[in-house]
RNA sequence: GCCGGGAUGGCGGAAUUGGCAGACGCAAGGGACUUAAAAUCCUUUGAAGGGUAACUUCGUGCGGGUUCGAGUCCCGCUCCCGGCACCA
């Protein structure tokens, strides 16, 4: 008999798929069409076993489709553009053309070794001028409708490379390459105006039933609607400075303002006394930023402008200041700040000693007072105790043993005011904090309700105890006593207080009251703001997508004429390093609406726009006179499934959804949404061993078992991370694909685990799936001579107990892999599914009387659903058990309803919610409620349990369990 | 800090709608074949109790709850992973 030779059935299929056609598709059909998508990768130098889950799934999906009798398009193409080839290049002193090239090669032999099959027709790859012409058509589409702009931006530059640098390149606050911190630099730039879809790319999140939550919601962050006010401050100059709040409600314990450094006010609020100060603070903001911005918890900074402005809603003359926690991209670039129900104005206000004033009341009634040792008589403890008011003593410094007091409630707060007033020693204070705000001292009691009493309070505590005099502000003197701290600041909604005619508006109606109060004042407005910004798609670098458009001295900046473009890179042998600025001649043209000397844009496009549409390019690939026909376009699109990794969730399908939404109104095409239904899989890792001084191991160079270094015997560091080349732990496909054949790789792969989570590959793992298609193999050439005639079917008439269940197996399998695959792409279920089949077929073959005909239907079916998982061995035993044609030409297989159905069923029976037998019943028994009662309570063990006991209830769920209560 | 997701045997994982926890695979043990090894085949394998016959108890990160019944639902935690992060 044959041994299973997995190179020579492999090698003998390789290339048939595809030249019979099967992958092909006519994207002019109009019925039962199907478009399934992988995000296209970029070509880069080697594809390892992790990078084949992907395709192994979309060739999987597709063949399944085609089997289904569905047009199926899944098409393949390349991200071309970008900066690893610009660099290679200029490392091997090469086009970066040259390097692509080669990469995509590569892949597409090895998705010929997977027998990953692609309809290479439609091939794309965004760095051809026939792509690029028609991504510079889309930009000057958006030019058109304008959505692209161009504006002055802050861009990394590194002086030692002498060149701008993408945000990606700055690796850990320094450059890639040479490791220098980057200098922001002022260019103009050009934008995608993406805000202006910020609340439909929101809004349409809700249509996107099928993508992954985790998406949705990435999605939504990165967009960052936030409801709130925007409000004008005056400053002394006159000037207005307008803040963005989302906390309306709290304007009246706005005490400060801050600006952004880079806010243009700044200059003109500035006193000559501060100039300095403000220039140096600036300067080192702008140059700390990258670095100093990744942590969150530093210290804050800042610098008052000497400046002052009035609080619209009270009058209050608030001093102005500047600190880098305020940003410029977000709101106006200016706050109002609330320090008391602000964490970061709290902090900086408790920095830099400004005033905090309490605006909205506690919601939980906490309240909380330290009584000092000799403000009052021993017997005050003795009163709190009889009001219930709890205390604990603790010591107080060297000053002695003071009351820790904490109340709950408006009620308890007055008491203890009222006892304080009535037993507080002369020479002393005592302060309420938390859901009041009260200084008791012996002539009166003092709220803390604005910056007058919060001077006079100061004012009279040093007075009293002079060594409180080194705090600036009443909060930072209770700042200092760290029983505090956990009342002095809150940012919950709640009832305002200290807020002139609108103390006492409860918190659920604060917000709004105000911001419409604000609106007939004529102060502010009720606004939104969104997080997300302008799409920077400007690079300054060669290989990328030249901006198309001209800068005339007397037009302005002009598009490209359409029936021009596209506009190509150069052809040049000085590239990489530099960008198209610095190429001679490139930027010299003429003005296609003057027929003046103008310049062109140097820019490059961001890879990102190449990959915002390239999924509409693949309907119409080779249309030299448009990008794509609207009429095949709105047929196949919504893409019906698209797969990819995660980390593309938030930037490239934002993207991909904003064009289609601008294409939208543009009238291009007739869709709002590109992607109907998304899967993004998980990475595949593998386990890593690095030895503290010989750095990374092959795990080849380290003996299985060991835990440690076999050059140092120093222990190993031994995890599981995403392969990568640098860590040394990737997994070649050709050691594989030589050891076991791709067949066993594909096998392995969707065996796995659930394809959404990330996987650790193992040796072992893969040796299990050779072992099984080994097992498949032997079984099928074996029973050759005991199989029925092609096309015969099970009379189940005549089938005995084994050969029925069988066949009721068979099409159980059927049902079940056909669901986990087209429905829950829970592909590894569908493989465990099949294995089961196949253990239950085995010793069938060769258990005495085998039913040919049934045999025929089982090792069909199973040969048909593994098919789509280890194509070429699936075909070389079609092949073998008969068939004359390719599984692709055969219908995916039916299951037959009545084998889903059993004769006899087991049901559980549960006795006090346990287990305490299973009772064999005739179907129709144990579709009867009833029926199934009786005859699990008629059951010799049943009846044991419940002797000498009452049966107080009885459950019994037809088809699943019975349920019995006794006591 | 905020927002997601997760935690089940020695390991990867299964349990789809609240209904027999541990499918399927790996690893490990025992056996067959073999001069031997590999490969292959058979077999055992959540833990515990004199316990590889059919019994009992325990068991899905921890603590409560709802229910005849909870891996699954609710409340409160712990830890891990991912995203965002001074976003006003």
């Amino acid at each position: 008999m044959d041994a299973y030779d997995f190179s020579a059935i492999e090698a003998r299929w390789r290339d048939f798929w595809s030249e019979r056609g099967f992958f092909q598709t006519d994207t002019s059909a109009r019925e039962g069409t199907y478009y399934y998508l992988n995000m296209f990768p970029y070509p880069s130098g080697y594809l390892h076993v992790g990078h084949g889950r992907n395709y192994i799934i979309g060739d999987l999906i597709t063949r399944v489709k085609i089997m289904r009798g569905l047009q199926v398009l899944n098409p393949m193409g390349w991200d071309a553009f970008g900066l690893p080839a610009e660099n290679a290049a200029i490392e091997n002193n090469t086009h970066p053309w040259t390097f692509t090239q080669k990469n995509i090669d590569n892949a597409k032999e090895q998705f010929r070794i997977w027998g990953v099959q692609f309809d290479w027709n439609r091939e794309l790859a965004t760095c051809l001028p026939d792509y690029y012409k028609w991504t510079q058509w889309l930009f000057v589409q958006l030019y058109k409708a304008g959505l692209a702009y161009k504006k002055k931006a802050t861009v990394n530059y590194c002086p030692t490379c002498d060149t701008v640098l993408a945000n990606e390149q700055v690796v850990g606050g320094v450059c890639e390459r040479c490791d220098t911190p980057p200098e922001p630099r002022d260019l103009e730039q050009w934008f995608f105006k993406i805000t202006n879809y910020a609340q439909r790319l929101l809004d349409d999140l809700s249509t996107l039933e099928k993508w992954p939550d985790n998406v949705v919601k990435m999605q939504e962050n990165w967009i960052g609607r936030s409801e709130g006010a925007e409000v004008t401050f005056v400053a002394e100059t006159g000037d207005p400075i307008t803040v963005f709040t989302t906390r309306p409600d709290t304007l009246w314990g706005a005490t400060f303002m801050v600006l952004a450094p880079e806010h243009p006010l700044v200059d003109k609020l500035a006193t000559d006394a501060q100039r300095e100060a403000i220039a140096t603070y600036r300067d080192q903001a702008a140059r700390a930023s990258e670095i100093d911005r990744l942590s969150t918890d530093r210290e804050k900074t800042g610098v008052f402008t000497g400046g002052y402005a009035q609080n619209p809603v009270n009058g209050e003359k608030v001093p102005v200041w500047i600190a880098d926690y305020v940003l410029m991209t977000y709101g106006t670039g200016a706050i109002m700040a609330v320090p008391a129900h602000d964490e970061r104005d709290f902090a900086f206000a408790i920095k830099f000693g400004l005033p905090i004033i309490p605006v909205i009341d506690r919601t939980d009634g906490l309240a909380k007072s330290v009584v000092f040792p000799g403000s009052v008589d021993a017997d005050f403890a003795h009163r709190l105790d009889a009001l219930h008011i709890d205390y604990e003593r603790q010591p107080l410094g060297d000053l002695g043993e003071g009351l820790f007091v904490t109340m709950h409630g408006e009620a308890q707060i007055d008491k203890y005011v009222e006892v304080m007033r009535e037993n507080l020693a002369p020479g002393n204070w005592n302060e309420i904090v938390g859901a009041r705000w009260l200084f008791v001292f012996n002539d009166t009691v003092l709220e803390l309700d604005g910056t007058a009493s919060d001077r006079e309070i100061l004012a009279r505590c040093k007075a009293i105890y002079p060594p409180v005099g080194k705090n600036r502000t009443v909060m930072e003197m209770l700042n200092g006593l760290s029983f505090y701290r956990n009342v002095l600041f809150h940012a919950e909604y709640g009832t305002m207080i200290h807020s002139g005619e609108f103390t006492g508006t409860p918190g659920d109606r604060a917000k709004a009251d105000v911001s419409q109060w604000l609106e007939t004042k004529n102060i502010g407005r009720a606004t939104i703001n969104f997080r997300l910004h302008d799409w920077l798609i400007s690079r300054q670098r060669y290989w990328g997508a030249p901006i198309p458009m001209i800068h005339c001295e007397k037009c302005g900046q002009v598009p490209v004429p359409e029936d021009q473009l596209p506009v190509l890179l150069p052809e040049t042998e000085f590239i990489g390093k530099m960008g198209l600025a610095d190429i001679p001649g490139y930027a010299d043209t003429t003005c296609p609406e003057c027929g003046g000397p103008a310049k062109r844009d140097t820019d490059t496009m961001d890879t990102f726009v190449d990959s915002s549409w390239y999924y509409l390019r693949y309907i119409n690939p080779q249309d030299a006179t448009r990008a794509f026909a609207r009429s095949d376009v709105d047929h196949w699109l919504p893409v019906d499934q698209y797969v990819g990794g995660v980390e593309h969730a938030i930037l490239h399908l934002l993207y991909a959804r904003f064009i289609t939404k601008a294409l939208y109104d543009m009238g291009h095409v007739g869709f709002t949404e590109p992607f109907a239904r998304l899967f993004t899989q998980g990475m595949v890792c593998h386990t890593a061993y690095k030895c503290p001084d010989h750095g990374w191991l092959y795990p080849k160079e380290v003996s299985s078992g060991a835990t440690t270094c076999p050059k140092c015997g120093k222990d190993l560091d031994i995890s599981s991370f995403k392969m990568s080349k640098s860590k040394r732990n990737v997994v070649d496909p050709k050691d594989i694909v030589d050891h076991y054949g791709a067949d066993t790789e594909r096998l392995y792969t969707m065996f796995m685990g659930p394809p959404d989570r990330d996987i650790d590959w193992t040796d072992e793992g893969i040796r299990g799936a050779f072992r099984f298609l080994n097992r498949v193999w032997t079984l099928i050439i074996s029973s050759l001579d005991q199989l029925g005639a092609v096309g015969t079917k099970a009379n189940t008439a005549e089938l005995d107990e084994s050969a029925l269940s069988l066949w009721r197996r068979v099409h159980r399998t059927i049902k079940k892999v056909s669901e986990d695959i087209e429905e829950r792409f829970s592909f590894n279920t569908a493989v465990a599914a099949i294995m089961e089949l196949f253990n239950e077929l085995s010793p069938y073959t060769s258990g005495g009387t085998v039913d040919a005909a049934l045999l025929r239907e089982a090792i069909d079916a199973l040969v048909l659903i593994l098919s789509p998982f280890t194509p070429f061995v699936c075909e070389e035993l079609w092949q073998r058990t008969g068939h004359t044609d390719s599984i692709l030409e055969q219908p995916w297989p039916s299951y037959e309803d009545a084998a889903l159905e059993q004769d006899t069923v087991e049901i559980p029976v549960q006795v006090n919610g346990k287990l305490r037998a299973r009772i064999t019943v005739p179907a129709a028994v144990a579709v009867d409620a009833a029926a199934l009662k009786d005859a699990a309570l008629a059951n010799e063990r049943i009846q044991a349990e419940l002797a000498g006991k009452n049966l107080i209830k009885a459950i019994a769920i037809p088809g699943k369990m019975v349920s019995l209560v006794v006591k």
